[in-house]
DNA sequence: CTAAGTATCTTGGTACGCCATAATACGGCT
DNA sequence: AGCCGTATTATGGCGTACCAAGATACTTAG
């Protein structure tokens, strides 16, 4: 959240990330990526042997995860990755629908065709990706879509909690995307968003950015109702 | 944010709470009550020594703290109590008037007379607190006022990422309520939310609540453009 | 066959030790 | 006297070993 680019010209291009760093990203991914189902217990020591790092580094890594939603700990029980239930997701869907939907208001209020030439070029990355089948592309090039609305009005915590909400609900989003003609769309909502942004018509931005997570959220329920055999 | 209220009637009510959120409270709290102070070194030896545990818990206890965006890890230098800046007070202020504006709206829409009088309740226990000039009941009691506003529309998540955002705010809201008559105006401005609700008028609803936090901003900006002395 | 007791698994928590690094103090050399 | 290299200290990062307590699975005695 605190990307530090300030002098980064120059800088020697230390690792600098620390141990406990790499596994959580590893955790976070494997969890993400589905390789830990929901429900799966994670026993500690179990990690450690995975990860190859001590208890110490696993500990603190379930608590970060365990506060970003993704951990849930059974009292007396132990870690668990958390199961989502539709209800949660549904509410996910919505607040990013409130926060996005005032991100594109706030770009199109700003009047700087930066913006929406920045997003354009999101775009295009996203369709390049659809017509790749590269969804791993289109997920990231999604993401980085929404980075700019927020960045380009200063907006880095609401895009924080974004983030945060978006990692909860990701294998999901990686089955939304696969949806039949989810890759046409899904891009001709968001080029409204763009229209919208480049009329600096704020209403107009907002409904569409409204109506892109809406989308979504329908989607997201049809297939979570559709397969309950999982969760 | 897992309140797993379900069952809990019956539950034996175990102390339950592990070492680790003891701990947790302890610190978030001294934090928040100003015990340490924005930039303080939080010297993980020296926290050991005062809360009595062990390096293991305040080492989880500070990630914790540094993921809830009220520590900051300055790379090796160690963890200091974060600064707020008043950018991202700003940006904290906006989103609470985005997600609090939804609630609101949802609330008028539910049709529950239930739901105002429920507010009605708390906001009369915030009068009583301000005229017994019992501030941390006021705090407390604005609260419980949300916290209704989102669980009468099963609105966890939002909640959850609100009361996430308002203890990196807390300082703030103590500071703000103690303001030249916000005793009067801040419980009217919270009224015009409930009557709207009771009205059923949805965007009145949400135009009140945004009205409020915006207020609520205003004062904050105020409060810490006069004194950049402790920031 | 069942009930009680036991062993095992796992987390919560503690203590201690080691290493790396940054900052500071110190001491010798020119 | 002033500067540079080194020793010390402070601190975080990380690992290991250990114990207590609760939950669960298993075994054994009646």
């Amino acid at each position: 959240m605190n990307d530090d680019l300030r002098g980064a010209a120059i800088r020697v291009e230390r690792p600098a990330k620390t141990l406990r760093e790499l596994a959580l990203d590893k955790v976070r991914e494997a969890i993400v990526n589905g390789y830990f189902r929901p429900g799966d217990r994670l026993v500690e020591r179990d990690l450690c042997a995975q990860l190859g790092v001590s208890r110490t580094i696993v500990r603190e890594v379930l608590r970060h995860l365990e506060s970003e939603g993704l951990v849930a700990n059974l009292p007396n029980k132990g870690p668990i990755v958390a199961l989502l239930d539709l209800g949660e997701a549904k509410q996910i869907y919505e607040i990013r629908g409130a926060l996005e939907g005032m991100a594109a208001r706030l770009c199109a209020e700003q009047g700087n065709p930066a913006i929406a030439d920045a997003l354009d070029k999101s775009l295009q990355d996203i369709r390049n990706s659809y017509q790749d089948k590269d969804m791993p592309g289109v997920l990231a090039h999604t993401s980085s879509f929404y980075q700019t609305l927020f960045s380009m009005v200063d907006r880095h915590v609401a895009w924080g909690v974004v983030n945060l909400l978006t990692v909860r609900i990701n294998h999901l989003r990686s089955m939304t995307i696969k949806t039949e003609n989810r890759g046409v769309q899904g891009p001709a909502q968001m080029a409204r968003i763009v229209d919208a942004i480049r009329r600096g018509d704020g209403p107009g931005a907002y409904q569409a950015a409204m109506d892109h997570v809406a989308s979504a959220s329908a989607i997201a329920e049809a297939v979570l109702s559709g397969q309950q055999s999982i969760d």
